[in-house]
DNA sequence: CGTCGGTTTGATCCCTGTCAAATTAAGTGG
DNA sequence: CCACTTAATTTGACAGGGATCAAACCGACG
């Protein structure tokens, strides 16, 4: 099959639609989605089961369709380090080479399209404009842990999970003020966080005290619309 | 000047020598030292100076010939989050396009070979060797990232700093058994491992004391050889 | 309706941050 | 070379956040 669809993209090489840029205008991710939509099949993934394992050659890139992934390294006493959840349109596999450096399981019901690598690999040798996207999303991958890094050391629970809880929320394109719906468990979360269960439960009542979040059911959350300035003039 | 090494890369292109491996032999870095050892400058820099600055236009690539750098990003509180601090034979700027995302300040005297941006980009576009050199680089450099995240929730302050210290030992090439001359200080080091400065002088105090390493000032420390196996036969 | 896994809440302990003081190191000027 | 100043490091006391252990609660499912 990487035989078959090889000359093809020899050919096409499409440098037009810079369509994907409607809420995140700097990345343009169209070489790589192309890519994609032209030449990768759909696989699917029951809960729980493992999509990628660390160490195994990593002969595919993938790209989430549906449901949500966890991508995660595990100590020997299995113990998980969730480093992140991959939703609808993200990619796993643009930060390894070769192996998998890391671990990925499904986290609810997925559907993924796969894309040999090596394909990849050939059009990264003569597309310029693929090569930049890939390199654009690994110092973005970079640069979001350092993030994740510096939020971890200054933060404490009650902030970060507000801002996992914001973040999720954007990345499903939530606007505020809709419900969301929590795929995953609170061990992942915690997982994810570098927290207990426990303390992650007790943020989540903290933030619900607080009226930052509502709860409407332990897996299905809110953020309301903090009243701004303008709104506040318009009541009073 | 740019404009004057320019036309020179385009003939030389060396391909030559795999001599840097000696004891990291998985990494082949000769391009990219090459173009350093070719067409680079010399910088000084004087303790506590700064570098590069976040935001600034990236329009160099360094490496480190001599004295220690810290790469960080600094809250608006003031605050410093050190990522990494960069030695002899490191390269700085292999994560930014454009713009540097960090700030890089010299902890002591520091020497730098400066290589203008835009010629490594050109020679990236050529170069299919230095462009994997690259990709290796960075995916290193996050998988970096991913384990400090882990040591930093799994591990506490002594363990931390031990690592921190051992790290620091095999990038300076120090055998175990040998002092070992720390140019950062506390706060550096607290900075870097998300710890209070009072911290981090207790961890180096348990460390002292449970036999771990040894301190013979404040800033230097040596490593003392663990009895293994083998020794301890000899003994017995 | 009972069982089982996931979530929440409670009680306790330990690590680490914070504030404060003591000690050491490094200069600086006489 | 010594007295003095000043910064860095270390140590102490205390409080708070989160981990851990344990129990209660809740929802799904057979």
């Amino acid at each position: 099959m990487t035989r078959a669809i090889e000359p093809m993209l020899q050919g096409s090489r499409p440098r037009v639609a810079t369509s994907a840029g409607a809420k995140n205008p700097q990345i343009a991710t169209t070489e790589l989605d192309n890519m994609f939509n032209l030449y990768s099949f759909v696989q699917q993934f029951q809960p729980n089961s493992t999509i990628v394992l660390h160490g195994d050659p990593a002969s595919m890139i993938y790209r989430v369709e549906s449901g949500t992934v966890r991508c995660c390294t595990i100590g020997a006493d299995g113990s998980h380090q969730i480093f992140c959840f991959s939703n609808k349109a993200d990619f796993i596999g643009i930060s390894d080479i070769e192996q998998w450096h890391f671990t990925a399981e499904a986290v609810d019901c997925v559907t993924l399209r796969a894309l040999p690598r090596d394909v990849v690999e050939r059009e990264l040798k003569v597309n310029v404009q693929l090569r930049y996207e890939f390199r654009l999303k690994l110092v973005q991958l970079l640069q979001r842990r350092e993030e994740q890094l510096l939020t971890m050391i200054t933060k404490k629970a009650p902030e970060r999970l507000f801002r996992f809880l914001c973040d999720f929320a954007s990345a499903r394109h939530h606007a505020h003020g809709g419900a969301i719906a929590l795929p995953m468990c609170r061990r992942d979360i915690a997982d994810h966080l570098g927290l207990s269960v426990e303390t992650v439960s007790r943020a989540f009542s903290e933030l619900k005290r607080s009226g930052q979040i509502e709860l409407i059911t332990c897996e299905k959350f809110r953020i309301p619309t903090p009243p701004d300035t303008k709104s506040l003039l318009m009541v009073g």
